[in-house]
DNA sequence: TATTGTTATACTCTATAACTATA
DNA sequence: TATAGTTATAGAGTATAACAATA
């Protein structure tokens, strides 16, 4: 039975995001974690002292969203958050963050292999650059009066 | 504030996923219907008798939540049940589901070409075959037998 | 026995509005 | 006035377990 849907760049993208989100929320099951918590303590360890709002930003996380998010990974003991003026919060990863994302880097790697493992050779070298151009956020402006809002 | 996961082809993936997602939705939204919605008509569509299950494992929905799925467009008055033996439901696209397929098809045609038409014309050809290559649903086992479960 | 549809349930993610307190 | 964090809430999407009816 074929999917008569394949052929539609839009489909492929979502189906190809949500198999293989899944599959490396099954390898870090084991940890405790799942991909939106990883790339916070990958975010927070580039950028220690980030604020929430500014992870928020860069994750595309709305503000209300963070909050419980932010939450669980601080009740997981892997986070910590100190006032810096009256009103932001910056993060930073505790020593258990720090061990738990070095396991974490090491199942994201090889989730990454598999991922590029099935890609021919000869597209490879495609594969990062052909994702980075159907990114690219549209100014929400522009979909919603396409859209005729 | 730039983004230090990018360079990670599994997190551009998703959010170029999630990304072209709610653009889509957003042209969809004036027609009331979402992108799993029209994914599902153009699979009826394309094979009009097709039962709940068979279009479920096409479309990765499990048999549970295509209940309320199915409910939501019957209720829309777009597609219709037929029983074809004592347990199956065939699908079928009602006259009012044709003509709203027909105007959702332009909205995505629209979409894809919006999509496409963010990548350099001489990666252009590469899009499908490195989604294609990426997607490929690894058997669950395989991953449940990777992650140690 | 395996499959189809179903109910119930729960958890995550996402989206919006409104409030507060700060800058 | 704009921003950071928060609360409350609602809607999707997804996952599992269990059951009845049927093949």
């Amino acid at each position: 039975m074929k999917d008569p849907l394949i052929g539609l760049c839009g489909y492929l993208l979502q189906r190809a995001a949500a198999s293989a989100l899944a599959g490396l929320n099954a390898r870090l099951a084991p940890l405790g974690l799942r991909h939106a918590g990883v790339a916070m303590l990958m975010l927070i360890a580039a950028r220690p002292g980030i604020t929430q709002s500014q992870a928020g930003r860069i994750l595309d996380i709305q503000r209300a969203n963070m909050v419980p998010f932010v939450a669980r990974l601080e009740g997981l003991g892997v986070i910590r958050r100190r006032q810096v003026d009256g009103r932001s919060q910056a993060l930073e990863l505790t020593g258990r963050g720090r061990l738990l994302l070095a396991r974490a880097r090491r199942v994201v790697a090889a989730h990454e292999a598999q991922l590029l493992g099935r890609v021919p050779w000869k597209l490879r070298p495609m594969v990062l650059p052909v994702l980075m151009a159907l990114w690219q956020d549209e100014p929400q402006a522009a979909v919603a009066q396409a859209s005729g809002r």
